[in-house]
DNA sequence: TTGATCATTTCATTTTTTCTGAAAGAAACT
DNA sequence: AGTTTCTTTCAGAAAAAATGAAATGATCAA
């Protein structure tokens, strides 16, 4: 059975034009050299070379030496393509993320880790987290970044962060001189209902949220009526990095239960080795951070 | 080091779903399946499998059954190729030919030859015999079939034919009667001189050749010549096969050294096996052939 | 949960393959 | 012819791969 490396010897002895200097450099004797080549030959039926001195081929020692030069470096590519996949150099990670966390903090963490792992290919999907869930279900995506994810057998699960809720207010607003903001000051206040602050359970703020005129849903238009004087509003402090110096960001005197962002994959499968290193870098990363929008419990 | 052996027990095993199956089916026992298995991931350093039955693969054992697909198709290729070529299977044969061979005797030879290997791809030029000896130095051709070559330390030689100079005549001239021409017959006719006659050496017809009124370089021409009853010409007999049956060939009474066919290749180089191959069946079958018109001597 | 069954791994041993070093045989150089 | 350099041959050493038996682990059904 002919074997690669007995093309190897070939392409190496055709190369040098001398079994010694072949052998020294393939780091066998001599003898082990001739031995595989004498092999091939035995294979092929016909001689490789014109003489027993190595140096000029026949016809079919050309077309061997053509297209095992070519067959190896073939199998070259394909072990080292193997090897970069396994040590995490090469692969793709398809990520789904939240836009709040998409639009902050992702940018300058992608920077990072491609400058580190160049051939490593990212793609990178923005979308709210029920599709993110959905799409980590269908294997259409490797890892997801939502806010309050829930474990399963399904769903293998970090946090990556915690996002605290607090008063959203044009810079000139009274409130704005306040360090903190206290359930009776908000109450005074025009409050602008969002989905993610309804999701807040805090019996003070269902009154406010109650008497609230108006309720929007798409972050950006939600900022502009803010920005535009219509009220103040409750946001993570992470969704309001997208904002502005029109816009001021006050924390709430008695905070609620903060938003958890959190990293998730298929519990099931494991991960390939990019998508791992990528989640590693990722918690490893967030674990360092102590900003305090972002402050760990 | 990952051998191409690691990758075909590993695809057959993920082919298999199933260690027992894909041993039987490689001709191993399964602990030897299992150990190379072992040794790829070790090289890999990231399992190829989910679990310890061999069914569901990693995201790495997926790329690497891609890959190895790929690479081993590959190199069964190299291999088929490198073992046809070698069995002359597959190959290219370079040859030129003189006018007289390639137009009457090589077609048939040739559609027997590819018919039989079909994946040798037959490069037939025709030339004059000069030419052909300055290919086949120039290592543009593998083989020429010229005349009247001469053997050298360069150059490796097989007769293949005896072609016999005769007199060609228009049908219906005197000549045509006779079984078989005299000198003195000849000299009473319109010689037509061309280089081919030229070069025979007998002194009876020296002075018939002097006497000519025409000489005439082309064959189609010359035999045009003598198909308008211009006169009768000298030529081997094979050059005459071209012509039709308004044209007619006799021996000569006192026969004239042949014209001798050769079959040449560079004496120096081992010519690839599709060209022995094709030069030992030109060889047989023209040492078969048994017509009057290429008897042999 | 507990066996029962089947698949996989481990390990000591055997078999096969490959390598080495010494010596002989060939080609090239002087 | 003599010398040098290169290649091959061969027997033994070393390395690699395969085997078979036993152990371990996983899955399934009661």
């Amino acid at each position: 059975m002919i074997k690669t490396e007995m093309l190897r010897v070939f392409v190496e002895v055709a190369r040098a034009g001398n079994l010694v200097r072949a052998a020294e450099s393939l780091g066998r004797a001599p003898s082990a050299v001739s031995m595989t080549l004498k092999q091939l030959e035995a294979h092929l039926g016909q001689p490789l070379f014109e003489s027993e001195r190595k140096s000029r081929l026949t016809a079919l020692g050309t077309y061997v030496f053509e297209m095992s030069n070519r067959e190896l470096a073939h199998f070259d590519r394909t072990i080292t393509a193997l090897t970069d996949f396994a040590s995490a150099r090469r692969g793709e990670v398809r990520i789904a993320v939240v836009p709040s966390f998409a639009m902050t903090i992702l940018p300058e963490l992608v920077l990072e880790f491609t400058a580190a792992s160049p051939n490593v290919r990212l793609d990178i999907h923005d979308m709210d987290s029920a599709s993110i869930q959905r799409e980590l279900d269908r294997e259409r995506i490797d890892l997801g970044i939502v806010s309050d994810a829930r474990q399963s057998a399904e769903v293998r699960l970090v946090e990556l962060a915690e996002d605290h809720f607090g008063v959203v207010m044009r810079a000139d607003n009274p409130l704005a001189t306040c360090k903190k903001v206290s359930w009776q000051a908000l109450a005074k206040a025009d409050l602008i209902a969002n989905p993610l602050c309804e999701r807040i359970d805090e019996p003070e703020l269902h009154g406010a949220l109650a008497r609230a005129h108006l309720r929007v849903h798409n972050t950006t238009t939600l900022l502009t009526m803010v920005r535009a004087g219509l009220g103040v509003t409750l946001l993570p402090e992470l969704v309001c990095q997208q904002a502005d110096s029109q816009i001021t960001f006050r924390e709430l005197a008695s905070p609620v239960a903060p938003r958890r962002i959190d990293l998730i994959s298929r519990a099931r499968d494991t991960p390939s080795p990019a998508t791992s290193a990528f989640a590693e870098f990722l918690t490893a990363r967030m674990a360092e951070r102590t900003d305090i929008l972002l402050a760990k419990a």
